[in-house]
DNA sequence: ACTTTGACTTGCA
DNA sequence: ATGCAAGCCAAAG
C-alpha cells in the first residue's frame, strides 16, 4: 500500500455526510490529477477487504452516476444510503449540483 | 519481468 | 455537440 491510499482513505473518510465527491475531486486532492482510476483502485481494495469505515458510497463519478454500485454487496445499497442521508437522485445519477462536496487539495 | 485491465478524466477530431 | 483515443497509477495474470 503506497501513501497515496492513505490519503485517498483520508479524504474519503472526511466527506460529509449527505455529501457526495467526484474520483477526480480525490485524485487532485492527492495531488494526481489524472490519478482518478487510482482512487477506484484504492475504493477496490478498500471494499474487497475490511475497510468498510470508508463511505465509499459517497463517491461518484464526476456525471453523478453511481458507478462502483456494482461492486458493493448488492447494486442498491449505494443509492439506498446516499438516500437515506438526504443525497437527491436525478434519475440514476446524484444531484451533484446540490450534494458536491470538494476535498481540501493536499500538499 | 512484461503485458493487460480497471469503481476515471480530459482532449482532440 | 457527439465520438474516439490517450493518459495516469497500481494490481493481477
Amino acid at each position: 500500500m503506497s501513501d497515496r491510499y492513505e490519503l485517498i482513505y483520508n479524504i474519503v473518510r472526511a466527506i460529509p455526510s449527505g455529501r457526495v465527491t467526484t474520483y477526480g475531486h480525490i485524485a487532485a486532492a492527492i495531488g494526481v490529477r489524472s490519478g482518478a482510476r487510482l482512487v477506484g483502485w484504492a475504493l477496490n481494495a478498500v471494499a474487497h477487504q475490511d475497510r468498510i469505515d470508508i463511505p465509499c458510497h459517497r463517491v461518484v463519478n464526476r456525471l453523478g452516476e453511481l458507478s462502483g454500485k456494482m461492486h458493493f454487496e448488492t447494486p442498491f445499497v449505494m443509492r439506498e444510503r446516499l438516500e437515506a442521508e438526504g443525497v437527491g437522485f436525478l434519475g440514476d445519477a446524484v444531484d451533484l449540483d446540490q450534494h458536491i462536496w470538494v476535498p481540501e487539495i493536499a500538499p
